[in-house]
DNA sequence: CTGAAAGCGCTTACAG
DNA sequence: CTGAAAGCGCTTACAG
């Protein structure tokens, strides 16, 4: 019944490969006549592989054009090569403050030049942290950079049942599995500012910190706090709904009413420091004439307000850097340690 | 001499496979008493599946907690399920601009929700571009939105050659290969605003223009002249050096100084805009009353200025739509049209 | 509707 | 140093 089969099962010649995608390691094998295995280990270190294999195996791929098929690679290695960069965040106003593109894009540049891909992800709603424990589970990514926003994020837990290797990005889990994370000494950077304000002079401290359960929420007025001690009247301290121009210029207007003979503020972000000085330029206080005003992440806004912003720099290329070495070690299967990296001040004029 | 050969060759056991990742389609099969074709096909769709089956594998998958193996997969099927989100851009201040981070988290999203994941890739150097059209050849990726910000952006012919589908968000390639694109419509709006700003009494207009060989260097530019016609005195015209607060103000400077009486500016982007608001308040002329101010792109940030900006809205939302759309359809296989997406006036204070 | 089988393109011990 | 072979975990005609 089968006698006029179709001519071309079984027949692996060049004439049906040509119609599919690229040529394959077979072909380059044939051409520079060895084995498809030692086409792999060109391709794989070539050690162990005589010169003149070497050469004529180089020479098959470049007339071939020849490049590897990275599903079937990860089929065996059990490696996709990629990495996950999860943002844990309400996703709305996600990229208004800059600072984590700006860490999004150093890390695909430094994954990039080791020949690895970065995976964007949203964990916003419980869809899309769904969609990244499958990811995570289905081996698609091998490793994940989780930057999470929020105070014991249970992505973070849930992630780590995977198995699948996971750094935290700005934030010490409060509870939970141990995981190695890195981050910004945002604690001792607002000692650093809330320091230097005193030192300039000032005697009326009022900070706007970030919305509670943010990394700058608490650390960065626990920082404020390790410095003034008791000596935070009421009305000095006004929260930030959150990061943006408009919470800063709110949380300041309260501070202008709760404690108007303030002369020095103290901004949980340069963002909300551009809101901050708004409102002060609007009750016509200037700054810094009567009021100081300290900033913090020293990104890219902060030299463009008015004056230019006196701010707390977060060394955020570093933190990329680490980022990315921890992780890479983590799915050697090493035990790199976490990191807390220094925060240093950068003086400009509004303080 | 292999008399004591290990084990577990051949052996496909499950204690084997205990310690390997997750279980396999076999599993499941087992344990639901069908092929691994059945298994496949509940996978795809579900087609052709007695629902007794379909019962059982699901069953059986809930059991295992089984997860497709989507290299393996990808092997067969020839494709990744990932699409390349390429940014074709000078990378120092890169996210500085709001309007790029809000476009790739919604394209994310949408990818996200039809199972598509968005791989993010940097092409600003010569190294980075060839990775890029590395990995469009291997096959990485199913498909490319490349989001370019110069005129005849090289990497476009590259990657059309490469075979693998590409949409270009926001310009349309001046030549070159045929590839569809998705943009705003960017000379109808700078249009709308010139118009407009004529509308409410402005007599002397002048424009701060992005750079050459970018979408809102020469498109806005256009934009403003097709309204003026010859009309444009000299020194009405500046050019930005990048579309950044620093450029927009510097911009400022130098048409305050080559057409001092201007009444109104029309600033090729909310960022720009920033810094010519603040040129402007500098030199003591007061927004709107001295001078009308308009801005482009309707950013998070354009409600935050003071006083809030009137700007010509971009559709992010829109555009992101429909990037993913027509990319899609490109990798079904069908032919979609270009898009040109209307621009409308967000009127608030500075205008 | 469903099973058996081929095949996707690689890597990796195993023997030499 | 190198080839032959097994195997990674799926999908997809092909027969029934």
């Amino acid at each position: 019944m089968s006698d006029e089969a179709p001519a071309h099962p079984k027949s692996r010649g060049a004439a049906r490969r040509a119609q599919r995608r690229g040529p394959t390691m077979e072909d380059v094998a044939e051409i520079a006549g060895v084995s498809r295995g030692t086409v792999s280990r060109v391709l794989n270190g070539a050690n162990h592989v005589s010169s003149a294999s070497l050469e004529a195996v180089r020479e098959a791929m470049r007339q071939t054009g020849y490049v590897v098929n990275e599903s079937a690679r990860s089929l065996v290695t059990r490696r996709s090569g990629a990495v996950a960069f999860v943002l844990s965040e309400p996703p709305d106003r996600l990229f208004e403050d800059p600072v984590l593109g700006g860490l999004m894009r150093t890390c695909t540049a430094l994954l990039g030049a080791q020949g690895r891909g970065l995976m964007l992800m949203l964990a916003g709603n419980a869809d899309e942290r769904e969609r990244v424990l499958h990811f995570a589970r289905g081996g698609h990514v091998d490793g994940v950079l989780l930057v999470s926003m929020h105070d014991g994020d249970p992505l973070a837990a849930a992630l780590h049942e995977t198995g699948v290797p996971v750094v935290i990005c700005g934030r010490v889990p409060a509870a939970g599995p141990l995981m190695p994370y890195v981050a910004a000494d945002d604690r001792g950077g607002a000692r650093l500012m809330t320091q230097y304000l005193l030192d300039r002079g000032a005697r009326r401290l009022a900070t706007v910190a970030g919305p509670p359960d943010t990394p700058g929420g608490a650390e960065r007025l626990a920082g404020f706090r390790d410095v003034l001690g008791e000596a935070v009247p009421d009305g000095a301290i006004a929260r930030a709904e959150s990061y943006s121009i408009e919470a800063g210029r709110a949380a300041m207007d309260r501070l202008l009413h709760g404690y108007p003979d303030l002369d020095a503020v103290f901004v949980a972000s340069d963002l909300l420091a551009v809101g901050a000085l708004q409102a002060l330029h609007a009750a016509g206080r200037s700054v810094p004439g009567d009021v100081l005003v300290g900033g913090f992440d020293d990104s890219a806004i902060a030299s463009a307000t008015m004056p230019p912003l006196t701010t707390i720099r977060q060394p955020l290329a570093q933190v990329a850097a680490e980022l990315v070495e921890v992780l890479v070690q983590l799915i050697a299967g090493r035990h790199p340690s976490s990191r807390v990296l220094p925060t240093t001040l950068v003086r400009r004029e509004s303080a």
